[in-house]
DNA sequence: TTAAGTGCAAAATATTTGCACTAGT
DNA sequence: ACTAGTGCAAATATTTTGCACTTAA
């Protein structure tokens, strides 16, 4: 029921380059594959930490380092700037968030393919198209914007908290 | 040999929004119009701080918000994470940010827009393709990193201070 | 055994906020 | 005058680091 594939895999590599396999580690690992989508170190620190709760958020930090080192690991920037991990096993891929109402959806890299060779061609720019998330709205999102009338503003002006 | 123009258009939308001009917020646009692309809240300041040394950083960081509002402003996130602001004055724009030597190099929105139609078609998506910056490898870097015939490692590892 | 890994606490960075004082209009 | 805006300092949030102790191999 675990992810003993992701776990000898990782063994594997972490031994390559004279590392150790710890429960820690495995634990993040288990963590990471446990979410569907992208995840925050937080959030990662949050579900070891239900399950064992003295492990530190900066094991989780330099975890996910050691797992991007290795290959193991991607991360992201969303929207708000906060970094977000997620397993490399499934090869590259994108996501579309959602500013309204914080929606995820994959989205295969095919679709940006295009965009990439015409960097390529036109400024032999080899861009990393995974590395951000695409932001906008969704489709339920757009029909509620439209219904305001609210063309203008680009973001729900969030200043609200007293 | 000033901004009047911004300055005045400013003023106006401030009003508008029963706001007030002052001079901070005059020096922070002049600043932010001096740069050619995107810049962060800090180098903004630091700008300003060097002919006018007692404003404060968070006046900047609440200037700058209020211009977003106001929709003169933009802030993209690159790839560290750092927001960065530009006028958004010229329109929208892209830039591709090289991850190798940090060039950045501005392009046109118009080489997004088949993307942008694809994912409204596709699902719905209104995206928002300007909020982030494009990271990958400049034509240099890209020549440079296959010298090194480094195909493997997503990033210049970046452990180094001691 | 012994170098790698961890927890903890503190530092560094980036950004926000409460509050008393200042200054546009 | 009256309220918006500012500086300052302190609070948040996120991520990194130094160091003594623990542990995988």
């Amino acid at each position: 029921m675990s992810q003993p594939q992701s776990a000898r895999q990782m063994t594997a590599a972490l031994k390559q380059h004279g590392c150790r396999m710890t429960p820690q580690r495995q634990l993040i690992l288990n963590a990471l594959g446990s979410f569907p989508g992208h995840v925050s170190a937080e959030a990662i620190h949050q579900q070891v930490s239900s399950e064992f709760p003295q492990v530190n958020i900066s094991t989780v930090y330099r975890t996910l380092e050691l797992l991007e080192d290795l290959g193991l690991v991607t991360h992201t920037h969303f929207d708000d700037g906060v970094t977000q991990y997620h397993l490399a096993e499934a090869g590259p891929h994108q996501h579309l968030v959602c500013r309204g109402c914080g929606s995820q959806q994959e989205l295969g890299v095919e679709l940006l393919e295009p965009l990439g060779q015409l960097l390529r061609q036109r400024y032999g720019f080899a861009a990393d198209l995974t590395h951000f998330a695409i932001v906008g709205l969704c489709r339920t999102c757009v029909a509620r914007t439209v219904y305001h009338g609210d063309t203008e503003s680009r973001s729900p002006l969030r200043k609200s908290s007293p």
